[in-house]
DNA sequence: GTGGTTGCAAACCCTTTGCACGGCA
DNA sequence: TGCCGTGCAAAGGGTTTGCAACCAC
């Protein structure tokens, strides 16, 4: 995913940010990394530009970053967080294989699902979202 | 969910392993401590019967149970695993308002989505099994 | 008896925090 | 200039590990 510097700064000044090179740069790596990147790889990234940028200004960041809704969050069965661009909703495949984080958008999927919830409602609990975990494996050569 | 100390020997010896008190401790609290218990309150609860027993054994014997599927992991948004009795497939309800996580299982939706997955395809990856998140609120005095 | 288990404590990893300095608005 | 953001290092929380003593089989 290619951004512009300059698409990143009207986003950061957007949410009331202020535009500083570090956020810049963390924003810039999470696009980059298309993979769903955990703290440490965007620390690699931007520091290939900013050699004094320290991990701890990284969680910061992506904190700020994620609470103003530029990154979401993406939870694994591992210990690391990771952090995704896209913030349209969606849903993740996990490939078992090779540790691969993907995308999954799926109009149809989601008003099927919408509707059976609809229909069908569950006893004493009300619903805000959801989201499906698929697991499985990337055919070699994919993407 | 009630279970007697026998039924508990049973499942472990059919999985071959040892019996010891701690496996069947941490067996009977998660089964006892019905909304998906931390390993802190696992610790707590074996602890009324067995004062001695040690946090590294709790994660040890979770790890062991859950290796010879007789418990389940369950992820959460928060930093601390979460542990399931039911071993059967199902997905998981989370409160946003009160932290509790309860067990959702729908033949009928699973049946939908396994058959929608038959008919479309995700390019490029094989799907080995999906689950379900579904993030809401308990509504007052429910079970 | 003996190899798998336990208790204990230290180590680990990821993430958060405190604080003085530095730089954006 | 004033305050927010950064770098650095230490602390934190959950989990894992090493090892000697222990105990199911």
């Amino acid at each position: 995913m290619k951004i512009s510097g300059e698409e990143l700064s009207r986003r950061l000044a957007e949410k009331g940010l202020r535009i500083t090179p570090q956020r810049l740069a963390v924003l810039e790596a999470v696009h980059a990394l298309a993979n769903h990147p955990t703290a440490e790889m965007i620390l690699a990234r931007t520091r290939q530009k900013h050699p004094n940028i320290a991990i701890g200004t990284i969680y910061k960041v992506l904190d700020t970053l994620v609470g103003k809704q530029l990154l979401k969050r993406v939870h694994t069965d591992k210990d690391a967080m990771r952090y995704d661009a896209l913030m349209s909703h969606h849903h993740h495949l996990y490939c078992s294989e090779t540790d691969l984080i993907g995308d999954y958008h799926d109009e149809g999927l989601d008003k099927l699902i919408r509707e059976y919830f609809q229909e069908k409602e569950i006893e004493g609990f009300d619903i805000d979202e959801f989201s499906l975990q698929i697991r499985g494996r990337y055919r070699k050569k994919h993407k």
